[in-house]
DNA sequence: GGCTAGGATGGGAACGTTACCATTCTACCT
DNA sequence: AGGTAGAATGGTAACGTTCCCATCCTAGCC
């Protein structure tokens, strides 16, 4: 059993090779090297159990093959799926993903930024969720955000066309008869997404004849003030159906518990959110969603990364997807039951 | 803007104190130098923000700081919280980790693996699913594997006191009257966890004077045979009330989703899981759950291998959790409908 | 036949750190 | 006063790679 891993150094003499040759090897440039002497190499790494070390690797070379991604809060689906489509797209281009988990807290966010810097990360990829001062402006590492924008930061930005989405969601809301909506978001104040739904919410009302009331509140808060915004806006009379949008999947988990608990039955009270989650499906009568086309974030953040790393002095980009919608039950105002026609369409 | 990151040296300099001193200052001997010296690095390492290459500490010291973390399929929502929980973990522990995704594929198991190697992580975090044959022998590298054993491994494991569930989710049963039990895992050959909850199954069945049926199945598979089978189950004639109880998360899933396509609802026709999900308070009438303690997972993996990196000779540690159970109307057989008491409890 | 082109290989000097040993200086002891 | 302990600091050799340059050899050319 090797008490120390070995090196190039004990390869290349077992090869009865130079150091050279052997990192010529396990290198770009085996071509190089004749028939007879790939062989040896090959039959002594083998023999050994060598695998070069890519920290002396990077250090030498000034390259680490390695990508830092920061996830605001990895419980959240959309993130997670969004993040498997970022480590796919690495590994594709031969990175590998140091991934770290802020759990909204900007401290956290800091010091995981600074062991990134510290790693040499070659770029980023940054989701961040909670509103926050970046400590992106001294570092140099070419930075791509997801779903967010960052007034004072020169980076790229990937994710979903927010006026699109929202435009899709009040269509289809007027469409199946809706005229009240109540817009459920977290609070929007400084992230950029939020506030981009938010606006499109409010110019998209009028042009639809829709009416428009916004509740803003943290999912996690007690449930208490959103049950009563709730309950006050279905009680208030009103002539035409009524419908709740909310602006991303954490606030479709909160609006479903809360129709749960004053016992209301989506549908004729519409209910619809942005994010596809697993159980939307699921709860009765099915919830309507605009899915976001999480693969492909991912992969456009990569690849939007590599683009930068190739040419520093491009011109910024900003990739925006656009949503699916997942029409079911919870927003068919018209006819009260309605029996799903196909199992939830899943990932 | 610098166009490249300032190393120890160019703080040495500026600081007009030798390389050895500001190391010192970054590593953990700040206290042996005088405030004076301690004052000058500071300033100088501070105004070229300055952040030691861990790449080429990691090579002279020997140690990366890095921990390696294999997930079978990061969009389960177990792997994940458990992924939390070893995050926080290692960052208390002043490791940084890297984590990757194998989407239950042995090839991507096997290089990434390889790739962790090469970055000369210091210790393993294992949550393999699939059937696979590990590449983790010819590694050196202390290992804690996650809810699964592997037979030739020589390796501490961490997870779920299956017994003591599968015991639980039992006695549970029989209490709410019901006599007939589905047991619906996927394949379970290979696959420890799910190995010991289905003999577990086996042998608990006769003491409750139950019965038992067991199906297995890729939860992914056209949801056909497992609707056909669920179906047959249900209609054959029986005295007492049946129920239906899934070995993951995963499976409760696909159960929930037959129990919705054949139009039944849960209850009368008695519904239970092993994992927690997030909407399992949603589905009415609530689907009852055997909740693992993710966190403490996650938190007691890392402790262990931090445990076996300070003495490897050690004997091998077998860490079982128990779970807890969220009892819902899902296994309330003899009250047909039952509105839910409280808002589901969150994680 | 001497010369060169170019393919194959090897020898060192980096890369940015840390570990070890050496040096200097002050202060205290006998 | 001479000696020494110990604190403060500096110099230098690694760590395992890659990169640049040198060397060797074979073959082709005039």
């Amino acid at each position: 059993m090797a008490d120390r891993a070995p090196t190039l150094h004990d390869v290349a003499s077992a090869a009865g090779a130079s150091k050279t040759s052997v990192s010529r090897y396990f290198g770009d440039e085996r071509e190089r090297l004749s028939a007879a002497l790939q062989e040896r190499i090959a039959t002594a790494a083998e023999q050994l159990g060598f695998s070069p070390n890519r920290m002396a690797r990077g250090l030498k070379g000034g390259h680490s093959r390695l990508i830092g991604m920061l996830v605001a809060d990895i419980r959240n689906p959309f993130s997670v799926a969004v993040m498997h489509g970022v480590e796919q797209a690495c590994r594709q281009h031969g990175y590998s993903l140091m991934l770290c988990n802020t759990d909204n807290d900007p401290a956290q966010e800091r010091a995981h930024l600074e062991m990134l810097n510290a790693y040499r990360v070659e770029g980023l990829v940054i989701n961040p969720t909670g509103s926050r001062q970046p400590a992106l402006d001294a570092q140099n590492i070419p930075t791509v955000l997801l779903d967010r924008r960052l007034d004072h930061a020169r980076a790229d930005v990937v994710g979903l066309d927010n006026r699109l989405a929202i435009e899709m969601a009040l269509d289809h809301l007027a469409a199946q008869g809706y005229r009240e909506v109540f817009y459920l978001s977290e609070p929007a104040a400084r992230v950029s997404s939020r506030e981009q739904r938010l606006a499109s919410f409010r110019h998209g009302l009028a042009p639809r004849g829709l009416h428009g009331e916004v509740h803003c509140q943290a999912p996690d808060c007690a449930d208490e003030s959103l049950k009563a915004a709730l309950s006050a806006f279905i009680q208030r009379p009103a002539a035409a159906p009524k419908a709740v949008l909310c602006a991303n999947g954490n606030m479709t988990l909160a609006a479903t518990r809360a129709f749960h608990a004053l016992a209301i039955r989506p549908g004729a009270t519409g209910l619809m959110g942005i994010d596809e989650l697993d159980w939307c499906g699921l709860v009765e009568p099915g919830i309507t969603t605009l899915a976001q086309p999480t693969a492909a974030i991912g992969h456009s953040a990569v690849a939007c990364l590599l683009k930068r790393l190739a040419d520093p002095a491009r011109a910024i980009d900003d990739i925006q997807h656009s949503p699916t919608l997942m029409a079911r039950g919870s927003t068919a105002a018209s006819t009260p039951f309605q029996s799903p026609p196909a199992p939830s369409p899943g990932r």
